[in-house]
DNA sequence: GTCTATACGAGGATAGAC
DNA sequence: GTCTATCCTCGTATAGAC
């Protein structure tokens, strides 16, 4: 069933989108509200502070995360497909981690330096992942060394979006990916 | 020769500071009057814009950063040694990283957002270790592949640095230097 | 639920005395 | 070179009318 979006519905989905874009610091309630068409004021009426607002932003960010692993367990044949699968928005995405870099990633560093009281919110984004790539890694046969492995390819992508970012080199995720998938055939053949 | 550091000096070692811990944007001329010591007034004696002041200390780093790939070339015996030096300052710095993840890459992702005209100029540190370690690879015989491997290596860093930063994971700095390492070895055996 | 108007503080920046 | 005092803008937040 799907019911058209709120207001309020829209305000996160904007401020999703500009927190990942410019920052959530320099994201100002009047970019908010101007991005979604409504006043100033009435942006109150929905959200008492900032941090309401980026509490519900992280959670429709591990909403969609949930919903996306869900998918990669269903399309995906393997356990090295779907490993495959979490490779490939590197690409999906290339884009915008050109220029905003990886919106998991950025949002992490940027609370950590503000010392935010949602840091921790946050970075469970981060676990979803490092847990589903652990079952992943599991059923590959890796056993103990799973969450090692599982740890290292979650860095690995994240090195991959600071340093194409930086240089504004989308030909090196290429290869990057490329690479990494090649690195998760051989595990999976071992 | 060294004279003692003037006021302005003092500034920019001051915001340098700040500036990783606390984040470019979330750091006030108040932070840095404060910490160095004079008022608000005498700050602008110095230095007209908060610009100003991070293009000063992006100087600061560049120079600072040649000044260790000097001494990493005095010190290191080979090119995988050398290296080494460079896989190490994760170990070194491993304390701030946990904190406030890499001064650089978390400067340059800074800017990136707030589309900072200094965008390039940060991103010229990361230019010295990527030429730098480009050299050192070619000395270790990879030819072609030299830039390619010191790309690699920087990305990786980045992301152990990242990961490690938001899981507060010392242990996984440390594993992952010592992978590093291991690396460079067969690298350098092949 | 939406608006206008407004309060309030913080941060960037300036003027001018010492 | 250093200070105090001041200004202005912007961002957060509130009150109250429609």
């Amino acid at each position: 069933m799907v019911s058209k979006p709120s207001t309020r519905d829209k305000i996160v989905e904007v401020a999703d989108l500009l927190f990942y874009q410019r920052g959530f610091e320099h994201t100002s309630f009047a970019d908010i509200a101007g991005s979604v068409g409504i006043s100033r004021g009435n942006f109150y009426h929905h959200f008492k502070t900032k941090d309401e607002i980026l509490s519900e932003v992280i959670d429709l960010r591990l909403a969609k995360t949930r919903a996306m692993l869900r998918d990669w367990q269903a399309e995906g044949q393997g356990p090295a497909e779907r490993i495959g699968c979490f490779i490939q928005i590197l690409i999906a995405n290339q884009a915008k981690i050109l220029m905003y870099g990886c919106p998991v990633g950025t949002l992490v560093s940027e609370l950590a330096k503000l010392e935010h009281a949602s840091q921790d919110h946050a970075n469970a984004v981060f676990t979803l992942f490092r847990d589903w790539l652990h079952t992943q890694f599991s059923q590959l046969g890796q056993g103990a060394r799973a969450d090692a492995l599982a740890m290292q390819l979650l860095a690995r992508s994240q090195g991959v979006a600071t340093i194409a970012t930086a240089f504004r080199d989308a030909e090196f995720i290429e290869t990057e990916v490329s690479q990494m998938k090649d690195w998760v055939q051989t595990l999976s053949a071992a």
